[in-house]
DNA sequence: TTAAATATGTTATATTATTACACAGCGTTA
DNA sequence: TAACGCTGTGTAATAATATAACATATTTAA
């Protein structure tokens, strides 16, 4: 909770914007609508997007460049995202299914690597687009 | 088998490099190497990766934005990959885990979205870099 | 109260990727 | 065979995404 207090002035902006979106925001974008509260230049925006991301208060879908707000109040660190795409109208959707967390908490591979992070984009087709 | 065989020029020039590096490759630094063959121009790169990324040869590594030779000679479409990176040396691998394909591909969501592919990728610290 | 850490503002530039246009080769089919 | 669709090539221009470098301010903690 005291992190969203100690936010700064731009990190603040910045997450409000993208927490009034239910789908991803790009970069340049958000760039577009925070220039009237004086927000000028892209590097202000990577800025705030990069720490916003390491505090876990949003989310980067990777494949599409964007960034999207986490609504799980638990998830203070970007460590473990699962989200579904969809293909036909780039609807995004971040899952929490407890099942699929485990398997990937888990998950250990053969060669001693020690994971601290994964990022899982589920690809296809939603009901509206099927 | 075939489809290798009705690869295109350039197809065939850039597959051949990614597959001589164990690493993934960046589009610009492919478009560096293969212009002693006659490749001069970005898009030249860029839609013969798609191609190839298309029929499942290579794979790009999201969170990278480069692209690394498959070796599965069964994946012969890029439907369902998944990836280690070390964050300090930027090693990848490709991970094949019976068990954890299985749950992805069972993998259902409670929105009746329909899935045709997935990509998740593992960060962490490798063996050398612990 | 000084030092370290974090954030800001600005300019310039690097990196990644696509649009638009002209044309070539190949297999189908009418 | 000619017309067509499909895939690929080549080139120039440009769009979209992201960072480097520098100067300064603010906050935090010792």
């Amino acid at each position: 909770m005291q992190k969203q207090e100690t936010l700064s002035k731009n990190q603040k902006i910045i997450l409000d914007l993208i927490e009034k979106s239910d789908q991803p925001l790009k970069a340049y974008s958000i760039l577009f609508d925070v220039k009237k509260k004086g927000i000028n230049a892209p590097l202000q925006v990577y800025r705030a997007l990069n720490k916003l991301v390491k505090i876990g208060k949003i989310h980067k879908i990777e494949s599409r460049n964007a960034f999207i707000a986490c609504k799980n109040s638990k998830c203070q660190i970007a460590k473990a995202t699962v989200f579904s795409i969809c293909e036909s109208c780039e609807d995004v959707t971040e899952i929490h299914d407890h099942k699929l967390s485990e398997h990937l908490r888990d998950f250990k591979d053969n060669k001693g690597m020690k994971y601290t992070k994964y990022n899982l984009e589920f690809f296809g087709l939603c009901k509206k687009c099927i």
